[in-house]
DNA sequence: CCGGCGTTCCTGAACGTTTTGAAAAGCGTC
DNA sequence: GACGCTTTTCAAAACGTTCAGGAACGCCGG
């Protein structure tokens, strides 16, 4: 019957509570809150009492409780297919840092490119009350049930990568079509006339912008279509091997890859054929990365801003926590053609497009 | 005064509470909860009417408030230098893999490798409450407060890729003495005898035990050490690129390169000096990825497991924190010797080593 | 001495769960 | 109809915060 209404002393194992505090310097809870978040008007002799006692008991606030009182978990939930695509680390570092940058977390997903996951995953989200969401979606069509998901979060949510017509949600992306286009009218003026795709999923958003965009180049250029020369992959290694080899049997002397796997894939094929690039066929691929510095010919390429893109997904996705209403937006960034020797050389080329080609750098392991 | 207890109705904007749900069904909040845990005695009635109205209200069950009475966020923590080095992607992926199978979620956050950055994303993974921590330590000795933070961490702590002999922590690694040793085997026996070294920055403990595997594999094979053959790099594409100017001056007959992104700057020195591998040199270099496929000539090297020392580390640290109390373990993972073309054809090397060599894959954009 | 105003501190009610201990209900037995 | 034993349900106390609404105090002008 002794024990008065808030006295039982800190237990040994457990972190420290803000009622120990309170307790160890002998003022009330409210105080010791004021003193954490430097509320303004807290007595200097008071002040210093409690930030010993913090000190002393190695106090440390619980964000928890913080987060369920505030509504506000100053986290956001970031999906990708996998990060162990060299695409996204750099994208995840973007967002990492901007979201550092505004005081927020970032909790990781991945999808697998399996549509389930990913709807499990935003699920989760959701119930550890994240305060947005980005996506890269997963190759694949919606199901039903995805969809109803996707239009039913009611946070901040963010595509990245991906953007879908008929969603009603913000998204950041490349400019895909921009990228082709530049791809292709670079082929073209190095004099190639019969230009092939190796192309990513046509249900990805981008995969299909990157087709208009090498498509209307072509038409641009005064190029024929050739249809036997567009092989659709699927992003990944293997399939670059498998269209290449496609392709190649088709004689293109010129070949705008969709992607930085995939054009792994389609050298491989190339080195198994005998055939020598940028002799027999000139080349360019999408995304940059540092070891490029190492193949050879030294691939032109585009690179995107991945970065960036993730950055601004971030700082979009915050302004929407922040409360802003605005209409849904779509934001694209724009590419960068890298030019080196895939084509032929850079003097071969009209100069307008010559610059300066950095390797992208990158830190330590 | 006519408002009641527990009565306001469900607020518009907000998602629905457990309260909720438990006033659209006409229950008790214990019985929604015990339907959402599948406690098992409810009765079938009840049960249906508490699930009919979950559905109705779209209500998910807020993990906030469950990590706050439970002690327990089923989140943890991953630091890493910087997840843009592709080294840690996959390390990253293998965690977030046995993490998502045992119902935990990856917190991620960047050190950049910054001290300080490293020291204040402890802090706040503490004080989020995560269930674990995985660190890789950036570069650079512990300052007085960096270590004092580390030993005070009261949870469970795992150190991956790295590990301090005075540090009373777990820690999961590749057996990387193993994997220099081996290397510097490997090009004993395809006949180099002047053997040198591109290190990582000796600070880093695996750093210094391929220093250590280097020496020692030289001794076996009754090589002589020569200091003018061995230099520290930061880990960078930079500074492999300087040490390999560096080093190939003095005319070594074979290299060990001790990470892929000095491999990288490594190359590019050499082609500059119009030098030629395998025939002026031999090269192994660490870690094995996708994109070396496309290298010329092929890369022999050290793959680390990184997937799996990724999982592990997880899973050691899950085990910790289901209460396991055992001494601070060191796991070590055996490297595997892939054995292509760098050091001369494979035909001229004994057959113990040879194997198939997979090319790792990778999936998609 | 009173009223008004600042400053400084506190009490107590949230936030959305889990869980303990106990009450109610159902049912069989004597 | 009293008693015990399950089964089903509940009310209320936690968990560690924030914050609105006051209270206590000192000071000043009247």
């Amino acid at each position: 019957m002794s024990s008065s209404k808030r006295s039982k002393p800190q237990k040994p194992g457990k972190a420290a509570s803000i009622s120990d505090v309170a307790r160890e310097s002998g003022v009330s809870i409210f105080t010791v809150s004021a003193v954490i978040n430097n509320k303004s008007h807290v007595g200097k002799n008071l002040r210093e009492r409690v930030e010993d006692a913090i000190r002393k008991l190695n106090y440390r606030p619980n964000l928890i409780a913080r987060s369920l009182i505030k509504q506000k978990t100053q986290t956001i939930g970031m999906i990708v297919p996998d990060i162990a695509n060299p695409f996204f680390p750099m994208v995840v570092r973007g967002a990492e840092d901007a979201a550092q940058k505004q005081g927020y977390n970032l909790l990781l997903c991945n999808s697998d490119d399996s549509l389930a996951k990913e709807e499990t995953a935003i699920e989760l989200l959701l119930s550890k009350r994240v305060d947005g969401i980005l996506l890269t979606k997963a190759a694949g069509d919606f199901s039903p049930s995805l969809r109803q998901v996707i239009e039913g979060v009611n946070i901040p949510f963010v595509l990245v990568m991906r953007t879908y017509p008929a969603l009603t949600k913000d998204a950041v992306v490349s400019d895909d079509y921009q990228g082709a286009y530049e791809a292709v009218c670079h082929l073209a003026r190095s004099g190639r006339r019969r230009i092939g795709l190796i192309s990513g999923p046509l249900k990805i958003s981008n995969a299909k912008e990157r087709w208009r965009g090498f498509r209307d180049a072509l038409e641009k250029a005064k190029l024929t279509y050739e249809p036997e020369l567009v092989v659709e992959g699927d992003y990944r290694i293997e399939s670059g091997f498998r269209a290449g080899h496609a392709l190649l049997s088709h004689r293109p002397d010129g070949i705008y890859v969709a992607n930085h796997l995939m054009t792994i894939g389609l050298l491989q094929a190339v080195e198994e054929m005998g055939l020598k690039c940028p002799e027999d066929f000139g080349l360019v691929s999408f995304d940059d990365y540092p070891w490029l510095g190492v193949f050879r010919p030294r691939l032109t390429t585009v690179e995107l801003p991945k970065h960036q893109l993730g950055s601004e997904a971030v700082e979009l996705l915050i302004q929407r926590i922040g409360g802003d209403q605005g209409k849904p937006v779509l934001k694209k960034l724009s590419p960068e053609l890298r030019i080196r020797e895939s084509c032929g050389f850079a003097q071969f080329v009209s100069g307008e497009h010559r610059r300066a080609n950095p390797e992208p750098s990158i830190d330590s392991p």
